[in-house]
DNA sequence: GTTCTAACA
DNA sequence: TGTTAGAA
């Protein structure tokens, strides 16, 4: 099928459908005249592109981890013991940056929190507050 | 009408 | 990623 179709039947644009060729992630074939030729497979490879990318992980680790991911039906399971602990380490990269944000949003909380009483004049408080 | 590449207010 | 221009 051509890009139109797949795009149709997955629900992703034509425009995201050719940039995961370029990252690998799809090997679509060419007509004589250029077009991309995808297989009836590919359809369930770009659903599980999408879990994986819902999932927080980037094209060039999933491009790494596709082969070895098995359809649950429900959804996708690690078919290679040895996912195992790249999985758990990208995990833990995503809990640093979640703790980075928590406390990113600490400071701004504080910030916001040193605003002038309300109803009171702005320069004002402003002023008192400069010296 | 569909797809392709390349480029960007 | 969307969108669009120009060509096939």
């Amino acid at each position: 099928m051509r890009i139109g179709e797949l795009a149709r039947r997955t629900g992703v644009s034509e425009r995201s459908l050719r940039y995961y060729g370029e990252q690998g992630l799809l090997a679509p074939t060419r007509t004589p005249a250029g077009y991309r030729v995808y297989a009836e497979s590919d359809v369930d490879v770009v659903r599980h592109v999408r879990m994986l990318l819902a999932a927080g992980l980037n094209t060039a680790f999933i491009k790494e981890v596709l082969p070895c991911m098995v359809d649950t039906g429900d959804g996708l399971a690690p078919g290679c013991p040895e996912l195992l602990p790249h999985l758990r380490a990208e995990r833990d990269r995503m809990t640093i940056a979640i703790d980075g944000l928590a406390t990113a949003r600490t400071l701004l909380d504080d910030v916001i929190a040193a605003t002038p009483p309300e109803g009171s004049d702005y320069e004002t408080w402003v002023a008192r507050r400069t010296g």
